[in-house]
DNA sequence: TCATTTATATATCGATCACTACAGAAAGGA
DNA sequence: TCCTTTCTGTAGTGATCGATATATAAATGA
């Protein structure tokens, strides 16, 4: 038994190493710009090559930093959710009704798809990744599950609201739940082709009524 | 000058050729099932390998019948418009009123969607195309006038509607159709991700309560 | 100073990408 | 039969894919 092996494991987190030479690149930012180049191209589509040039790295970098092209991926997408994503739940979750929620949640959405952030891609990284029809079962199966989340919290919202008596027992969450998920969903994919704001807010105000139908509320 | 040139021009075409050795495989099928594929995983994501594999061919003949990746994927989404596509349009067209004619498509599409057809990829192949994202320009522009096909088509029923007494002119004709269009463009995501035809059908149920609210109809 | 540790830059790796050169096979026309 | 035409099978083109081996640079600890 010689030298113990002690495997060199490289420094992927973000805390910095306490020895060796320091990284010469912002890790944060790097991040930032993977989550931008996968967002707008997709997963597939977007190369290493085009990440290390975006970023202004080599490639064992980039490697070093984040281990694989999968596992940037999956850290681009939590990057996403904390960054963008979860601006437009807010008032979602801050309203005082369940159909303020809603209401919140499509009209947000029809704002931050259509260029509130500077420079950003159009539309939602989860709801536009098609990962999982490429043949990437895993993470095909991370974004399912993060566009899941949509119809979980308007479901649960919807249910809240029941139990305290905005809407009837007889109210059918789940397909409200899943219509507004239709919506939202659609909202993106008109959002990439070049909808506008205006566009998407006044189709948030007719899937606003269809609510109401079902849901007999009255203004 | 010696023997004229001649360009040899391969048999693209499905009319067969007249003359030399004939062609082994069946090139309807062979566009079906690239149809399929394209369909399923998309444009980059489908291989050269991945298509003569399931044709059963070698890639010369793929190329002397087809010419070019691209070329194929232009054929394979006008073999889906006539094949598929057609089908969820028809009662759309055949209706008697504008209602009845967005209903249709909204419930036909709940179907076709959710594996009506054997074993076929599920949601619209035009609606989950992001070929326009990949790099591939032209590609792109081709699938997004594909998708504006679907409001061109409401907006103008809605305004033969409009025309014929069925709703007031008042009705804001661009808004429900850009509704109806997210509806239906989310509805293509959604069953991607396994959602069932009762479960499109209720959504489809729900945006017609917004298109009545809207349009001022009375059941 | 010098060993250890970690990151960087250069130069690849084998695999796969879309695509094709080439020669032979299979048809019709003469 | 022989020529022309077109398709097929083999084998490969250069380019790019994701990922890495290697050597060196830059930091800390002793």
């Amino acid at each position: 038994m010689q030298k113990s092996p002690k495997t060199p494991q490289t420094q992927k987190s973000t805390t910095p190493a306490l020895r060796g030479r320091p990284r010469a690149f912002d890790r944060e930012a790097a991040l930032a710009q993977a989550t931008r180049l996968f967002w707008h191209k997709g997963y597939e589509a977007t190369s290493i090559s085009d990440l290390t040039e975006a970023i202004g790295i080599g490639s064992p970098s980039l490697y070093a930093a984040f281990g694989s092209k999968e596992a940037l991926y999956v850290e681009a997408l939590h990057y996403y959710g904390d960054h963008y994503q979860a601006l437009v739940w807010a008032r979602f979750f801050s309203a005082g009704t369940a159909r303020e929620s809603v209401e919140s949640l499509l009209l947000d959405a029809a704002a931050t798809m259509t260029g509130c952030h500077n420079d950003m891609p159009r539309g939602c990284m989860v709801t536009l990744s098609s990962v999982g029809s490429e043949g990437h079962t895993e993470l095909g199966e991370l974004v399912r599950l993060g566009r899941a989340v949509a119809f979980d919290r308007v479901e649960a919202r919807l249910r809240s609201g029941v139990a305290e008596g905005e809407f009837p027992d007889s109210v059918d969450v789940p397909s409200l739940a899943r219509f507004i998920q239709t919506v939202q969903s659609g909202m993106s994919l008109l959002a990439r082709d070049g909808a506008s704001r205006a566009e998407l807010e006044a189709v948030a105000e007719v899937a606003m009524l269809g609510w109401d139908a079902r849901t007999g509320y009255r203004a």
